[in-house]
DNA sequence: AAAGATTGAATCTTCAATCTTT
DNA sequence: AAAGATTGAAGATTCAATCTTT
């Protein structure tokens, strides 16, 4: 099963919180300077972007971004407020709702990315050794999305959102 | 110079910040349900227990927590409530305020360490090929604390936290 | 003036209850 | 009843202004 939790586990585990904390602090920090979105919208508005017909329900995006169901209301409203998207009913099933993106929210994405990307560089992979960066995304990858051999409550969405 | 972003580079991001959103989310998810503090109150008593005469003034636990000063005062007020900890203010210096660990804030380290490191077994450690801990630990240390602070002493104050 | 800390207002997120549609 | 979404209330975090001490 779970092998012991060793000390050198513990030190990863540690410097995984610092690392996360760090850089995302301060490329949030550089995207609200420079005039760029914060980092979750940018990435609702990057779902929508490449969903086909720019449009996504509120439960797939609830996936997407890892919010609980009300937060995603709550996101989709401020960034409706803002006119970077808008609400739709179409379709059969008049339950769910559809965020599709607007203009200005392709022009808030194409504005901030490359902000973003300049952070994403210089805050995390400018640190890397390149040679490392495959094997990171392998480990972390499976960290992300566990395969089948959890002991306990298999989640459906598997993403952890409790509800 | 920085490196240009690589595709790669985008993946290893992404699968980093998925991979943090869902083990923090499952292990503060655990936490809760078997009655343990959450991670950021941990964090902080931990860091009392381990300072000389388990306290510390709350400029360094604000460093520690890479949270905001007012951040640290409501976190703070907030254990103190709970009994955690308790505010003095000794000292030569009258305008630093001591945060103190309590026996009830020991107590509450002491329950809660199990079901803590039960989940960075399950949702981290687990997931990592042993020998590559090292090699990740090495990694993003480097983005923890990049212009070649040591990593354990976050006392530089480049880290962030914008006031 | 500068440093440490606190407070009020505003923002963001979650929880529990509710509404609508299937 | 179940699924999708919304709302009010509560909790958590930040910003800007303020207070005290150095």
């Amino acid at each position: 099963m779970d092998r012991e939790l060793r000390e050198a586990d513990l030190e990863a585990w540690r410097t995984f919180l610092v690392a996360h904390a760090t850089a995302v602090r301060r490329i949030e920090e550089e995207l609200a300077r420079e005039g760029g979105i914060p980092l979750v919208d940018y990435d609702v508005l990057v779902a929508l972007e490449h969903a086909p017909g720019r449009r996504l329900q509120l439960r797939d995006l609830q996936r997407r971004v890892l919010l609980t169901r009300s937060g995603i209301t709550r996101l989709v409203d401020r960034l409706e407020a803002q006119g970077l998207l808008r609400r739709e009913r179409l379709g059969e099933d008049r339950r769910a709702v559809h965020a599709v993106l607007t203009d200005e929210g392709l022009a808030a994405i194409r504005r901030t990315w490359p902000v973003y990307a300049r952070g994403i560089s210089e805050h995390f992979a400018h640190h890397l050794s390149p040679e490392q960066v495959p094997v990171l995304t392998a480990e972390l990858g499976r960290v992300a999305s566990p395969s089948g051999t959890e002991a306990g409550t298999p989640r459906e969405a598997g993403c952890g959102a409790q509800e």
